[in-house]
DNA sequence: ATAACGTGGATAACTATTGTCCACGATACA
DNA sequence: TGTATCGTGGACAATAGTTATCCACGTTAT
């Protein structure tokens, strides 16, 4: 199994638009440049998080996305659940269970570890937020490429 | 995303082949039975066991699978890892990190991130073997069906 | 010899993911 | 009020990954 790819270009969106200044906007095709993504299919994925009450979207001329809560709020998971959706990893067959005569008890035998596994690793990403990682980048990145990429985003962003 | 069915087929074969008594073998096909998995799909995942070195096959007339360590030597990792193979849940594109500009560091922004995250699902995975989710059948499954699955098995098994 | 079993490759069916297209509604601006 | 720009949602196609089937082959017991 894999994540999906849409997982990292969504955080990757998230992390752009915490370049964006209060109540401007960038548009869902801009951001699909800026992470080489296909600009339709990026658009689906920007609407999933828009659902997941992630990101606004400003309809019309002069219209764009913008993160909705700060990004100290906003954490991995949050962005993973939105995009990978709310089922998990494992989904028992029941098969086992009946050769085992258990159907109705609640021990589970694996399901029981697979859902602890699965905390494990959902409790780490909720651990990190958009915020914790943007801080990386300002500590890690070239300034030059900092600002660079901070003028190329005041230059293709709209102010409401 | 989500797990391969094949995971938990194959932890339940694992499981049945505990009830084995040494130098026993069962064919592929009777295993599959037992779980209703497709017998031919079945016989390409017990294959990866085999390649994996979790089972020994005996090829020929009364030929057929045995685990090739004891239970409590077996991880529920190692059946996941010889499943799923080796490939980690998530690949960085490198995309953003081209866009920062930290292409050759070590600072992986997501990755870090998502390698914690998935050796705390995997340490999940190895805590626990095929013995000691075999105990908890011992404990929690009715005497009866137990012994009815364990007369079938030594029925249909064949010494070597 | 023959029957029963595992092996590995080729291939098909199925499913999930990714990608495209288009008609539509909303908004800014001339 | 018209037009250009943007997001929305649905239908649909392309691609990739998973599951399933088939077959020719090697091995072993009888």
């Amino acid at each position: 199994m894999q994540m999906k790819t849409g997982v990292e270009q969504s955080i990757y969106a998230m992390l752009l638009l915490t370049f964006l200044p209060d109540k401007g906007v960038l548009p869902g095709e801009f951001i699909s440049q800026q992470l080489g993504a296909s600009p339709t299919y990026f658009q689906k994925l920007l609407r999933k998080l828009v659902h997941a009450d992630l990101l606004i979207s400003v309809p019309g001329a002069k219209g764009g996305f913008r993160l909705k809560a700060s990004p100290e709020q906003i954490r991995v998971f949050d962005v993973y659940e939105a995009i990978e959706g709310k089922q998990s990893l494992y989904a028992s067959s029941g098969v086992f269970e009946d050769l085992m005569g258990i159907q109705n008890q609640n021990i589970c035998l694996l399901s029981d570890l697979m859902t602890e596994a699965e905390q494990s690793w959902q409790s780490t990403l909720k651990r990190e937020t958009i915020d914790s990682i943007r801080r990386e980048i300002y500590l890690n990145c070239p300034p030059d490429h900092l600002t660079k990429l901070q003028s190329l985003i005041e230059e293709k962003m709209i102010r409401n």
